[in-house]
DNA sequence: GTGAAAGCGCTAACAT
DNA sequence: ATGTTAGCGCTTTCAC
């Protein structure tokens, strides 16, 4: 058992010795380009069957492409990122396309360096999930590299984007607490303080769809918004500020499912119970908010359509760079479960 | 905004020429290599600076490394492997080489073309987390690529291993409510069929150190395992099975959280409460485990300890391909939360 | 200490 | 339709 032999790895070149053809014969039934008839396809095919080729991507790179698809994720943690990352594999799961996440990267410095590895390495295409970087870096690499951004308003004619209709889902959620009879409704948001980034997260749609459906529905003056961030912390500390109130809500709608746990942590200390004291909806419908002892109320964001067009964005991108950016936006949909009741 | 310009990259001969130097020089600087002064490494420093060059990593990978550090995970949606990416992107953070991500392979052939992609990719190392490949496909790429193979037992003299010590794990949640004065105690596991894996993966160590502590704590007649799988699924179809016994355990040891999960439902279907009628235990101490509705007495690994260790034995063998393989052995500790309780 | 030059494995012009 | 050949951007002998 010894890891010496340094054992060489086959290349082109012994393929195109073994059939008895040319390196270029090779490479283009490798890359099924025009050129080579069916009998010299089928010699080499078996030559790199029976060699154990395998095209060195690293190498292809060089000239052509690496087929290498890179997605960044601001955060493994976030359980609603596996379904947009499904959607992606799926799509690319029939092709020669091999995808690659780049690990968490909270911030716009890690998210830059995810990002310039990716480019460094030759990726045919990125698929950047909720990035956090300003706009002009975005721009930057899009004129580098096909990109496609998903889970971020705001039109670039650099690269194409995939979003969830945010506004609407935070309406599905006010429409559900206000028909269950509910007026007094508090919404916990993401503090954001960054321009441009107020106009094209998520969270910023989610407060604005809250507000306008609030308002819509009679409802302006019951209008209570807190804003921490969207971690489990912030939900905690969110939750803690509205119990202070005078007049404390009846419900709360929390931007995101993480959100809504820290507020069932303060509200379990509190004494109170959820839904009889107090209801309470998330956003993203996550694995948490299916766990029984939760059953939170939430909004299905289509994960896995987010990630499916993504990639068929971006594979349409890399055939045809010159084509306009196409914008997709997905509907979201509520799923009620028993964290939301009538209030007393 | 026209995005036409193709804008070249800037190259290593740029720099050089920019620098007024061999593209040997410049080279030599970026990897810190013996032959250039003090005077030289300052010139080239300032000429990478001004032109914002930065190396193409692929291109470095046709004759030496990539910088390119591959971490398989068998599955996103697990909220325990976080931890260990995290332990190993820390680890790496202050160093030129950059981690990614191979995503969701569940099953033996996923698993294996996502291998095969990493090492295409000229990737300088590979972390697997819980493969399911056989042994040989595992000693074929550690044979290949520096190899350091996560959270499942086994030694091998061509990579090296890191694992937590599932048997004592499981001894820990036994005494834990033995000494709650529980008696009839159930077990969860994974079915494993596959006799490599039945040798070295960690549902079995887990079973294992079940069956010892019962019997240690002379409770082998009560010994009670129940054989489905490691989901939500398979807790849930367990704990059914363990309520149609004539005898009913008082406590539950699910193999791993997720399957807890399982549990907490068919429990709460059964209108059956924990920990009043039945104290329950996990095991990885996810997410989950801590939130307050669940509040899941769990085994916590060292995700992140494993995570890092296991860089730093991949750097150690890069470095050094000869060296003798290494095991690391964590120990994993348990955290009691209000899901166990002495028994009515 | 420094640089010229030969590749790494592949693709793409350009012959033929 | 097929093969020859010049690189892609970098590292690495091997002269000087």
């Amino acid at each position: 058992m010894e890891p010496s032999v340094p054992q060489r790895r086959v290349t082109i070149v012994d393929v195109a010795r073994h059939a008895q053809v040319s390196t270029t014969a090779v490479s283009k039934v490798l890359r099924n380009a025009y050129g080579a008839s069916p009998a010299m396809r089928e010699k080499v095919r078996r030559a790199i069957e029976e060699l154990g080729y395998r095209p060195y991507a690293a190498a292809r790179g060089l000239r052509g492409q690496t087929y290498t698809i890179g997605v960044m994720l601001p955060d493994i943690r976030n359980p609603f990122f596996p379904d947009i990352v499904d959607g992606v594999t799926d799509w690319f799961k029939d092709t020669d396309y091999q995808v690659l996440l780049g690990p968490g990267c909270n911030g716009e410095q890690a998210e830059a360096r995810v990002t310039e590895a990716m480019v460094d390495r030759g990726m045919d295409g990125l698929i950047l999930v909720a990035p956090v970087s300003p706009r002009s870096h975005l721009e930057r690499l899009a004129g580098l590299v096909p990109t496609v951004v998903v889970g971020r308003h705001g039109h670039s004619a650099l690269y194409d984007t995939v979003v969830d209709d945010d506004h609407a889902g935070a309406s599905l959620v006010v429409d559900h607490l206000v028909d269950l009879g509910h007026r007094r409704i508090a919404h916990i948001e993401h503090l954001e303080k960054d321009p441009t980034r107020i106009a094209e997260m998520p969270n910023t749609k989610r407060a604005e769809g809250y507000r306008q459906a609030m308002q819509r529905r009679g409802l302006a003056e019951e209008t209570d918004i807190v804003s921490t961030s969207y971690t489990q912390e912030g939900g905690y500390r969110g939750a803690q500020q509205l119990l202070a109130r005078e007049r404390r809500p009846t419900a709360i709608f929390a931007g995101a499912d993480f959100v809504a746990m820290g507020v069932l942590e303060a509200l379990g200390e509190a004494g109170l119970s959820v839904p009889q004291d107090m209801s309470l909806a998330g956003y993203d419908n996550t694995t948490f908010a299916a766990l029984r002892p939760i059953s939170l109320t939430s909004v299905d964001q289509a994960g896995h359509g987010m990630g499916s067009n993504a990639a068929r964005l971006l594979l349409e991108r890399i055939t045809d760079k010159s084509r306009p950016t196409v914008q997709v936006r997905l509907s979201p949909t509520l799923v009620a479960r028993s964290s939301s009741a009538a209030p007393r």
